[in-house]
DNA sequence: GTATGCTTTCGGC
DNA sequence: TTACGGCCGAAAGCATAC
């Protein structure tokens, strides 16, 4: 075999923490275990106003999802002796990261995603043989079940686009191996919209066009794809639906984008009260730069109108900045612009965020540790 | 015509 | 009967630069 870029298939696993939030409570207090959980976001007008972030699968036998309103949520489950939980952050953080740190250790490369999935390269540790690629995913799992409690979902597949479809078909604690021959078996029966990256969007544009599973994807003329879709995009599903995907396992970098979001004690189109909102936010996603010591590049307003509607409105600075001043500054103009544009609905909820982010002064980036010292 | 950067929207959890 | 968070990353859409 000639040099580094070897035609050895791949082995790539995709772990995915089981219904993580509402796992975690299960685990600090047990005697939750059997009983639907539903960890919830609640905003800070009172009574059960707020969201579902997640529910455990009992819960979900009830028709109980992320994102649904509290109150829907409590419908479903009455009579039902379940547990309404307010998100604790900092305990899925400090849980996320010590599992982060046992999948780290097995892989070739690593890339955590969010808080609660992580893609592992295994290539060179199993030799490119999906059978120890196998074994390897069970002693994980057998790992974070002793060393944290947790059940997780894996998926085994020659790329990450596989390795993360095939986690998803079997949850929880699901451990699914598609080798590059099963590839085709594995996604031709799938409807269209269950292919990572279709939404109910695609899904839709798709079936006008008569492709319903990815089968039909796979057969569709790539030029036409591109056609209705665009270059990028189109060349994607082509791909995407016969199981190709190159983009590789790798460490992500810092976030891109920092933002804070509240809910209004009520709708309202008053700018001063929309305004103090906005300085407190403002101090709060500059706290939240600071922290990682990072400046920005670029600051925006976003609105949530009562009719839930998203809103944004960006303003790119001059250079980079840690400024709080600047932020403040910058969102009260897009705080006014944004209700000069829109005239109509109120302000339920509003934001700021941070993007354009780089590393600030006396900051080396992360890539450029470990190659001055040897 | 393509690359790049900025603004806005979308979708996952 | 209705009900409705707080993040994140990715990508679409557009304007401008080369």
């Amino acid at each position: 075999m000639a040099g580094a870029g070897s035609r050895t298939t791949r082995a790539v696993l995709h772990v995915d923490l089981d219904y993580f939030f509402a796992q975690c409570e299960e685990r600090e207090n047990p005697s939750l275990k059997g009983r639907p959980v539903v960890v919830c976001v609640y905003s800070a007008r009172g009574g059960d106003s707020g969201a579902v972030s997640t529910a455990n699968y009992v819960a979900r036998g009830h028709g109980v999802r992320a994102g649904i309103p509290i109150a829907l949520a409590k419908r479903r489950l009455r009579g039902v002796d379940a547990a309404f939980l307010p998100v604790n952050r900092g305990l899925y953080e400090a849980v996320s990261q010590r599992i982060m740190a046992i999948l780290r250790r097995h892989a070739d490369r690593f890339e955590q995603v969010g808080i609660d999935e992580a893609y592992l390269d295994v290539t060179r540790r199993v030799d490119g043989d999906f059978e120890r690629a196998r074994e390897l995913a069970q002693r994980i799992k057998a790992e974070v079940s002793a060393e944290e409690g947790l059940t997780c979902s894996v998926g085994v597949g020659p790329n990450k686009l596989v390795a993360k479809m095939a986690a998803g078909s079997r949850k929880p604690d699901g451990l699914t191996v598609v080798t590059l021959e099963k590839v085709p078996d594995f996604l031709s029966p799938l409807p269209a919209g269950e292919l990572y990256g279709v939404g109910a969007k695609t899904e839709k544009r798709l079936g006008e066009l008569g492709i319903k599973t990815v089968d039909d994807l796979s057969k569709y003329d790539a030029a036409g794809l591109i056609e209705v879709f665009g270059k990028s995009f189109g060349l994607y599903l082509h791909r995407a639906s016969r199981g190709i995907d190159d983009t590789p396992v790798q460490e992500r970098g810092m976030a891109t984008q920092i933002s804070r979001i509240t809910t209004l004690g009520e709708d309202t189109r008053d700018p001063d009260a929309i305004m103090e909102a906005v300085r407190h936010l403002s101090r709060a996603v500059h706290a939240g730069a600071a922290e990682q010591n990072l400046r920005f590049r670029s600051v925006a307003l976003i609105a949530v109108t009562d009719d839930l509607k998203l809103h944004t409105r960006s303003k790119a600075l001059d250079g980079p900045t840690d400024d709080l001043e600047v932020i403040a500054e910058a969102s009260e103009g897009l705080l006014n612009r944004f209700l000069s544009e829109v005239t109509g609905p109120k302000v339920r909820r509003v934001g700021v965020r941070l993007s354009g982010l780089e590393k600030g002064k006396g900051q080396r980036k992360l890539t450029e540790f470990g190659k001055t010292s040897h």
